[in-house]
DNA sequence: AAAAAATTTTAGATTTGTCTAAACATACAA
DNA sequence: TTGTATGTTTAGACAAATCTAAAATTTTTT
């Protein structure tokens, strides 16, 4: 078994190879870790030993097949566990991120099986990401960004690519929750802030919101 | 915050404590988080600089209230998240235990109580075990070990004191399950083992058996 | 292509929890 | 009450995960 720590590290690295196809640098994975590089090399060296990760040494790292199984294992369980606490025990959509950090690190199969069956087989959490089955599938995703979009271009919100509570309840205080339909009525030179129709309402919106919210777009 | 390993001594000591009085000793603190006496003594100190624990050299440990209420906190924790996993997830009662030994780390106060009304606030866990409430209180418990009763006595099975999953399917393969009636008809002096009437049927335990289950007896 | 900047790694230290082996304290028995 | 057995603590080491400071490598700029 891996540790919490090696866990999190696989995670990171799943989570930031998403958005490149080059391998993931140690820099980034400080960041994403709240550590320091230093810290991420000595990590990166252990990984790569347990053939969780490729690593070449300056280059970056990339995760082997079973780094991948495992990385998807750990967040197909924390999108399950936020399902549980928002469906099952009322949680809101804000305040189930850090709980289900903690409860993803929870080793059963079997356990994470029947949570799977007694939430009804979910496809997605609550802040809309999909949840990988039990061999770790799901549809690759063509979400955009709110701030890639253009002016006219109409979408659905379809998720969140931020999870702080702060941010979620300021979405919701706008009423940009999840299914919401928008439109683009306009984008601003200066700060990139955008103008929204929301359900016949004009709203206001910074680039800050814009780039944390995915967009399903066709 | 405590650390896992700080709670589970913090538990076992607990879990001692309830067998008597008089301070608990390094050597049974060892034998139950299956580690050595050398390394009781170091978490006692930190324990003891923590005010979690009263610690004397030599004569061994008491809970503080700050330990107690931890430790029952822990308890209360371990035994909401059998019930779930036996009521809500169909669990059998021997499937639990370990699982449920990693679910009592997660630290959410708001998640305990929210798991406590999702299961209808419970009295006890699938194995007989009352669960503290949310101020760490319950009723002091008066069972006794089915080996310390005598020819005979009547009295219903109330809890197990070993959740080992062979003990608990052993139990089951004899039909000594929480609620079931049971009779002492002898007890042989030759190995202590105990001759029971459960159901009209007459069935015979080894002294092993008797020693881990709990009986309701007035 | 050399210099500067950015990034990454190494070296050496620290903390937490563990260990073994040896020393120390207490209890008990002759 | 002295000796032996049992139980406990200290001393010194080790592995995991982290850190700072310095060295090494790669990238970018001039």
């Amino acid at each position: 078994m891996h540790s919490f720590t090696e866990e999190n590290y696989l995670k990171t690295i799943y989570h930031l190879s998403q958005f490149t196809a080059s391998p993931v640098q140690t820099n980034a994975i400080a960041d994403g870790m709240k550590t320091r590089p230093a810290s991420v090399t000595d990590m990166l060296k252990k990984l790569s030993d347990k053939q969780l990760i490729d690593y070449i040494k300056y280059q970056g790292v990339t995760l082997t097949e079973k780094g991948k199984t495992t990385a998807v294992g750990i967040v197909r369980k924390h999108r399950l566990w936020e399902v549980f606490l928002v469906e099952k025990l009322k949680f809101k959509w804000d305040e189930v991120h850090d709980i289900a950090e903690e409860l993803e690190h929870i080793n059963s199969a079997l356990l994470v099986e029947r949570l799977d069956e007694f939430l009804g087989f979910p496809k997605r959490d609550p802040h809309g990401d999909l949840i990988p089955d039990q061999n770790g599938f799901f549809e690759p995703v063509q979400n955009i960004h709110l701030h890639e979009m253009s002016c006219g271009n109409k979408g659905v919100i379809i998720g969140v690519s931020e999870y702080s509570s702060a941010f979620l309840k300021h979405l919701e205080r706008l009423g940009l929750t999840i299914g919401i339909i928008i439109e683009i009525k306009e984008i601003a030179d200066y700060d990139g802030s955008v103008e929204l129709l929301v359900d016949g309402r004009k709203i206001n919106v910074s680039r800050e919101v814009t780039q944390h919210i995915l967009i399903n777009y066709k």
